[in-house]
RNA sequence: GCCCCCAUCGUCUAGCGGCCUAGGACACUGCCCUUUCAAGGCGGCGGCACGGGUUCGAAUCCCGUUGGGGGUACCA
């Protein structure tokens, strides 16, 4: 198996999962996984963005065997290759202009026809001296047979025919002598051994073009599968214009990995019509080619979140708080909220955000009210103003039982207050609330008990009184 | 235009001729919960694109239509 990347900006979601998915069957079948670089396109790829793209797999606990290969490192070997061509006469030199190029294809459309290029095989001496003295170098073009057809028995979606007739005679060399992705892909495919090709349904068209070259250089092409596209909403391929479009998006969104994979996992392939958490272990025991679906997949990134809350939820405490930590060192937030400090802080609210938190760059939401002075949110204000004599009543009543309060725990909180609960006869929204709002400021936030303990005796109650403060100057005015 | 592919709830999917009055998940929505909000529980809404065949019987097979996607470079 292997993962052929154009290091060309950061991996998307779609790149990971044909990662995914290769060394998924890499790793159930004991086969080799080979990561290679295809870097022909000089100009796009950068070594920054290859760096992003093995960063990023590891991350994903991606590993590989083999790799990573450079193609722009493999110059001699397709220079070989294409020597060879030429020896096999598989290939030709041609010198036509992209006008002229361009006009056989308009001809082709006008016409009806495939807009399929065919060049001019044969020149005079005094053609090519000419070309010579202009500085016009040749491309070299493979020369497709006219007659009969290449047929891919692809993995994913049957048998697939491409009729000789529908193939242009596809450059494999440019001007400058560089080898274009069709022959290096095909090259390396032959040469790095590859038994099975698993990539994006975008590619389906270039594998006629690789399996002729394969077998023109007198090996057998590998077996095919091509998967179905990962879309956005609208139903185009997924891209950045669509919001979080790339694994580092997701990772700087407070995702994990393992979650994260699990999700990949679901575009485009189910394991029955039930189970949908999987564990990477669990996923390559359970992944086969054949449970991949054809057709194309709208990416719900909200679903992706349900799913991470579930899986953060099931989390072991302690990893669970590591991992947060971790995130929010990473974010800056800790450092910016004081460092050691905020990390107890951090931690000490690891169990109270678990609950409730579904990615990691949540515990601002939920948490943030933690950190520095009392603030009142103007949506909490409105709600807590639409009944002031309610409000003074109820905030009231809750701090007067937490000031009679012996011991600071979330057990004596709890009970204080829900049996304040019963005294008032209120039904638990209408008190619950308000004890949320004076302790946090906020309308979501952590559960309300644990919010208050973990405000600690002295600031939760100056912050019940700031607030009751403000309600009485209101009910007065 | 030409080539290739695809087609089950809004979305991801199960289904591979009778188990389907089509199952699950997310979304939406109703109710429950004196742990409340973006947590949890229980319900509801909602789909086999259309038209022809084949068959005793089709979501499942065949053909066509329509719709969607991909490709169509000296990019990968």
């Amino acid at each position: 198996m292997r993962f052929a990347p154009s290091p060309t900006g950061s991996l998307h979601v779609g790149g990971a999962r044909t990662a995914l998915f290769n060394w998924l069957i890499a790793r159930k079948t004991g086969g080799v996984f080979v990561l290679r670089m295809e870097d022909t396109d000089r100009e796009r790829s950068t070594p920054e963005s290859e760096a992003e793209i093995l960063r990023v797999l590891r991350w994903l606990g991606l590993d590989w065997d083999e790799g990573p290969f450079r193609q722009s490192e493999r110059d001699d070997v397709y220079r070989d290759a294409i020597a060879r061509l030429r020896e096999v006469g598989a290939v030709y030199a041609a010198y036509e202009t992209a006008d002229e190029l361009n006009a056989q294809r308009e001809a082709a459309r006008q016409d009806k026809r495939a807009p399929v290029v065919r060049c001019k095989r044969e020149y005079t001496q005094a053609e090519l001296a000419a070309f010579a003295a202009e500085g016009r170098a040749p491309v070299w073009r493979f020369a497709v047979p006219v007659e009969g057809e290449t047929v891919i028995e692809d993995m994913v979606r049957g048998t697939v025919t491409f009729d000789h007739g529908n193939i242009e005679d596809f450059v494999v060399a440019r001007s400058d002598d560089t080898p274009t992705y069709n022959l290096a892909a095909a090259v390396d495919d032959v040469d790095m051994n590859i038994s099975h090709v698993l990539r994006g349904e975008d590619h389906i068209s270039n594998t006629p073009k690789q399996m002729l070259v394969m077998r023109a250089l007198g090996a057998e092409p590998p077996r095919y599968a091509h998967i179905p596209l990962i879309l956005g909403p609208d139903k185009k391929r997924l891209s950045k214009r669509h919001g979080a479009a790339s694994v580092e998006e997701f990772e700087a969104d407070g995702f994990l990995a393992e979650p994260l994979v699990n999700s990949l996992a679901l575009i485009g392939w189910s394991y029955d019509d039930k189970t949908e958490r999987f564990t990477l272990p669990e996923l390559v025991q359970a992944f086969s080619v054949a449970r991949v679906s054809k057709g194309g997949a709208v990416f719900d990134q909200r679903k992706t979140e349900v799913m991470h809350g579930r899986y953060l939820r099931m989390m072991d405490p302690q990893a669970f708080e590591d991992a947060l930590v971790e995130y929010l060192t990473n974010t800056g937030f800790i450092t910016e909220q004081g460092g050691a400090q905020a990390e107890a802080q951090v931690r000490r609210s690891a169990k109270a955000v678990k609950g409730k938190i579904s990615k990691l760059s949540e515990y601002h939401a939920l948490a943030g009210w933690m950190f520095g002075p009392y603030e009142l949110e103007p949506e909490a204000w409105e709600k807590i103003t639409a009944d002031v004599k309610h409000s003074i009543q109820v905030v009231g009543g809750g701090l007067g039982r937490l000031e009679a309060l012996p011991d600071w725990d979330l057990q004596s909180i709890k009970d204080a207050l829900q049996d304040q609960l019963h005294i008032l006869g209120e039904n638990a929204r209408d008190f619950l609330e308000p004890q949320r709002i004076a302790v946090t400021g906020r309308i979501v936030s952590t559960g309300v008990y644990e919010s208050i303990e973990l405000c600690g005796r002295d600031e939760a109650i100056s912050r019940y009184r700031a607030l009751l403060g403000r309600l009485a100057d209101l009910w007065v005015a």
